[in-house]
DNA sequence: TTTTGTTGATTGACGAGTCAATAAAAATAC
DNA sequence: GTATTTTTATTGACTCGTCAATCAACAAAA
């Protein structure tokens, strides 16, 4: 039972953090959400904070099983960055929903730090990556480089919490292609 | 005395948002930081979100303050583009506390209309500064570049919740502004 | 019968918002 | 220039609700 009670209450985490756009999300609005009473959400997980952090190594684990699944089919250091920037605005992670965990995520990160270290390893993962992916096109300039495309991959992210449109994953891939290819020196 | 305390309440708010890192504090913590009872904060705004909401409005009307005044001394188009640059990342704009302030205004826009409102506002007169600055630059590719260099200003800005190490404006311009550079077509 | 799963009820703390009461200042009348 | 009324400033104490966390008790496997 335990591991189905954990998931199903990660899930739920996820899903009204979304919902309520807030981590101001009473540990019973999550067990109801999950079909248990709140008194089995603490004895699985401890209290509320833990809960937290797991559902955002759980975040990050689905985001980065995506990447590494996508970079796996890459052969070109090319279709590598496109793998990577693909893979974060997927339909599994551009939704209005999962953009407002990573959101909280952010806020929690200044005051845990577990999470300032989870989003750390992510922030990581996502620069040497890049670096790995460029450092065959632009030398030397990889790592500069891969800070400018990780922030615009992270600040357009970002941004679709705001208007009330649904997030377009089309758009957002086109532009930091459109970046990239700048870096690569291939447009003017 | 109700535009002093007022003034001082708003300050109070924004000390407390970036002291905790989260929108989590009382109206007696941000009354007591502004030397005064809670009582009175809940007679002069009514509200915590109503606090809240000034607090932002006051963000972002500082903010404007040093864009307009950094772009009144701007010649130039290029100047204009690192008088926007530079004014997001000055000192005034780029410490911890206001980032932790901007970061929470975010997540407070998915539920309040009128953060929402708030925050395209600003979204939308950094676009229309660098659509102005960029056109005659780049010409039609302006309003599509303008979205690229906004949303690295905000991925950047946003970043620097994370790990321990203070703020670097200089930093964050110099990749700002290379990233400028690509856009104009002037490195490779 | 021991371990695992499960909950309703309870506790204890905390916090937003209200209110009645008091003090001080400003306006008005005499 | 003083007496009065009205407005503004201010707070301590209180209410009411909410919520995290605990626990004792019960059910169901193992």
């Amino acid at each position: 039972m335990e591991p189905i009670r954990r998931d199903a209450l990660l899930k739920a985490t996820i899903a009204e953090i979304g919902r309520t756009g807030t981590m101001d999300v009473t540990v019973s609005q999550i067990a109801k959400k999950a079909g248990m009473s709140s008194a089995l959400a603490h004895h699985y997980f401890g209290g509320k904070e833990q809960i937290f952090l797991a559902a955002m190594r759980h975040t990050l684990t689905v985001y980065g099983a995506e990447v590494r699944g996508a970079l796996a089919m890459a052969e070109t250091p090319r279709e590598r960055l496109k793998a990577i920037v693909c893979a974060g605005f997927s339909t599994t992670n551009f939704r209005k929903d999962v953009i407002a965990v990573w959101l909280n995520f952010y806020v929690l990160a200044q005051r845990s730090d577990e999470a300032n270290r989870l989003l750390l390893v992510y922030k990581g993962r996502l620069h040497s990556n890049l670096v790995h992916a460029l450092r065959p096109l632009v030398g030397d300039r990889a790592s500069d480089a891969a800070d400018r495309i990780g922030g615009l991959i992270d600040g357009i992210y970002i941004r679709q919490v705001l208007g009330a449109t649904p997030p377009s994953g089309k758009d957002a891939v086109r532009q930091v292609l459109t970046a990239i290819e700048l870096e690569l020196g291939n447009i003017k």
